[in-house]
DNA sequence: TTGAAAGCGCTAACAT
DNA sequence: ATGTTAGCGCTTTCAA
C-alpha cells in the first residue's frame, strides 16, 4: 500500500500561502517575515511535514547515497569495514546502499549497473576474486563517476585507493613462522587476479628469500573463490599434506582461508602448531578463543571503511574534476597467539 | 564533481522526436512504429542511456529501496540476516539501505527519522536493547508505513513479525545441560526490554521447572547492552562465580553474550565444561573451532532475512491496506559440541 | 503514429 | 515580504 505524506503544497494550501513562501520559510530564509515563518513551522510540525528527499535528489542531481560492493557481508573484515563506512556516511548525511558480489564477476557487473545509473552518488568497491575484465568499472570511471577502491583494488584505474601493507603483513607473518623455526612453509591464497593475493604472496616469498629459501611452486595453492567454499580449501590442504617433505607450516592470505584451513586441519587431526603451524590473515574477533588460539595478521577494517568513505565523499563533493588521487596505506598488525609458535 | 548522464530529452533532441515518443519507444509501447523504436533503441544504446531512477521514484512515489535497522552489522546473526534480506530484495528489484543502532535508543530514533521520510518504501527492524518507548515506530506505523519486525520484535505494534522459537530454543539448551547432569544453571541475558530475552528466560525457567528446579534471582544476570561491551559480561560472570554454591553451568541468550562469556571464563582459567558448562545462542560459524567447541542454539538467520523481506515486499506492494498480519515462527537448532557435555 | 502538456515535490530566478 | 514560473527526468492523458 502507498504511504502518502504531507508536502509543501499541503502547507501552502492550508495556510493560504504560495509554495515558494513555504519553502523559504522552512529553510529559514531572511526574506520571510518572522510571523509567517512561525506560522509555517508550527503547522509543518503539526502535520509532521518531512521534505521529500527524492524530489530534492531530482532537483539537486544527487541522491546523498553511496553504494558499496563487497564480496560478502557475513565476513568479519567486510562487516567491520561496512561499519566504518556507515559511521562516516551517516555523519555526513549519506545513506549507504549495500550489495554483495559473492565473488562472482557477473553479480558484480549486474550490481554495478543496477546501482550506478543515478541512484548513488559514488561507489566504494572491493572487487570480486573473479574480476579480471575491468570494463564495467572503467566505463563508469571514464564518465566521471566517483569510485574509491578499498582492500581489493584495481591498479589500472586511476582514482583514490585505500589499501593495507599487504606485502609487509605477509612478510611479518611468514617471518614469524621462520623465527619460530619453520622452514618448509606453504601458502594458501585466493585468486591470482587479486592485487592483495599477489602482494601477499610477494611478501611471503621475500621473507623466505631472507633466509635463502625459495618456495617450490607446489607450496603455493590458489583458491579461486577465496575460500568461500570449504571444498577448495580442503583440496589445497590435501595436496599440501601429500607433499614430501611435508610442509611444517601454512600461511593463509585471507579470512575464510585461515578459518577454513584450521577447520580442515582439525578435521584431519593435524596438531597445530605441533604437526603444522598456521598463521594467516583474519579479522575475526574470536581468534583468541579458538583451538589453538590463532596468530593472525589483522587489518584495520573499520578504519579502512572510514578512510575510503571520507575519500569518496571528497570526490563526490569536489567542485572540479579531481586529478590527484591518493593511495592511503594502512598498517596491519600481527596478533601473536599459539598457532605459529615454535615447534 | 557532478556526473552528468544522458536523458530522454537528449535522445529526443538528437533524433528530432518528442520526449514522449522516446519514452514510449523505450518502453516498447505498441503505439510506436517499429522503425522509430529501432532508431531510438539504437541511439539509446549508443549513448548508454539509463533511465534516472530518481525521476521514476518521484513519479511513482516509491523508491524501490527498503531500510534495515539492526544493532550491528558486525554480528554474525545480523550479517547473515542481511545477507538473506539483500538476496530477496535484489531479486525483486529493491535496494537495501542499512543502518545500525548500536543498541542505542537515540540512534535508532534518529536513523528511523532519517530513513523514513520517503527515501525508503518500507522498513525491516530488529529493535535495540534500549528500546522501551515505541512512539517513533508507532507514529510511522499509524501513518501506514510498512514495517516488518524480525527477531527482536515489539508486541504492541500490529504488523508482520518474523521470530524464532525463543522459548523452545532456550528450553532445549537448558534441557541439554540438565540431561548432562548440571543442576545449578545460571543465565546471562540481554536487556529485559527485549522480547527475545523474556522468552528465552521463560524457556530456561520452564526447563528447570521440569526438573523441579527454580532458579534464584541471583542466577539470572542482565547485560543491558546485550554483551556489546565485554565489561558487562565480565561483571555478570564475576558475580556468578562468587555465588555459593557456585553455578555449574551457564546459559547465554545471545551471540555476544556467548562468546563474551567464553572469553571471560577462559581468561579466568575456568575449565569448560569441567568447572562450568556453557551453552548459548550463537550464529558464529566458528563455534566448532573454539576451545572448547561450543554447544549452541543456532538461528536460521539467512532465512529470517528472506522471510522478513518477502513479507515486507508484500506489504509494500499490496494495493489495499493489510489487516491480517502474519507471525512467522522459524525453528532453532541445537548444535551439540563439547561445551555442554556431561561433567 | 506522434506530440504537447501536465504533474510528481521541491527550489530559485524573476516578478510584484 | 510574497507570489509566479520554470525546471530537474520521467510517464501519461489528451490532442492531433
Amino acid at each position: 500500500m502507498k504511504f502518502e505524506a504531507a508536502t509543501i503544497k499541503d502547507i501552502a494550501k492550508a495556510l493560504g500561502l504560495s509554495t515558494s513562501t513555504v519553502s523559504r520559510a522552512l529553510r529559514d530564509s531572511h526574506e520571510i517575515s518572522e510571523e509567517t515563518k512561525k506560522l509555517v513551522l508550527k503547522y509543518a510540525a503539526q502535520i509532521n511535514y518531512r521534505p521529500n528527499p527524492i524530489a530534492l535528489s531530482l532537483k539537486e542531481k544527487r541522491s546523498r547515497s553511496i553504494g558499496v560492493i563487497v564480496t560478502e557481508i557475513a565476513n568479519s573484515f567486510f562487516s567491520q569495514a561496512i561499519n566504518g563506512i556507515e559511521s562516516v556516511a551517516k555523519e555526513r548525511g549519506y545513506n549507504v546502499i549495500i550489495s554483495q558480489s559473492h565473488e562472482s564477476f557477473e553479480k558484480e557487473v549486474q550490481t554495478l549497473n543496477y546501482l550506478s545509473s543515478r541512484s548513488i552518488d559514488g561507489l566504494l568497491i572491493s572487487v570480486s576474486a573473479a574480476t579480471k575484465d575491468l570494463e564495467h568499472l572503467r566505463a563508469l570511471h571514464d564518465r566521471g563517476f566517483p569510485i574509491v577502491f578499498f582492500d581489493r583494488i584495481v591498479e589500472d584505474i586511476q582514482t583514490h585507493k585505500v589499501v593495507i601493507e599487504n606485502f609487509r603483513g605477509a612478510y611479518d607473518a611468514t617471518m614469524h613462522l621462520l623465527q619460530n623455526g619453520y622452514r618448509n612453509i606453504a601458502c594458501i591464497t585466493a585468486s591470482e587476479n587479486l592485487s592483495i593475493s599477489r602482494e601477499r604472496i610477494a611478501g611471503y616469498v621475500e621473507a623466505l628469500a631472507h633466509k635463502q629459501l625459495k618456495p617450490s611452486k607446489s607450496l603455493i595453492k590458489y583458491c579461486p573463490n577465496g575460500g568461500m567454499e570449504l571444498a577448495e580449501v580442503e583440496q589445497a590442504v590435501s595436496q599440501l599434506l601429500k607433499l614430501r617433505p611435508r610442509p611444517d607450516a601454512i600461511f593463509t592470505t585471507g579470512d575464510k582461508l585461515t578459518t577454513g584451513c584450521l577447520r580442515v586441519l582439525r578435521a584431519r587431526n593435524v596438531s597445530i602448531p605441533g604437526d603444522i603451524a598456521l598463521v594467516g590473515f583474519s579479522n575475526s574477533d574470536l581468534i583468541e578463543l579458538m583451538n589453538p588460539p590463532l596468530t593472525v595478521v589483522r587489518q584495520p577494517a573499520f578504519e579502512m571503511g572510514e578512510v575510503a568513505t571520507d575519500l569518496l565523499l571528497q570526490l563526490i563533493e569536489s567542485k572540479r574534476p579531481v586529478k590527484d588521487f591518493e593511495r592511503r596505506i594502512l598498517t596491519t598488525s600481527l596478533i601473536v597467539n599459539e598457532s605459529g609458535n615454535r615447534k
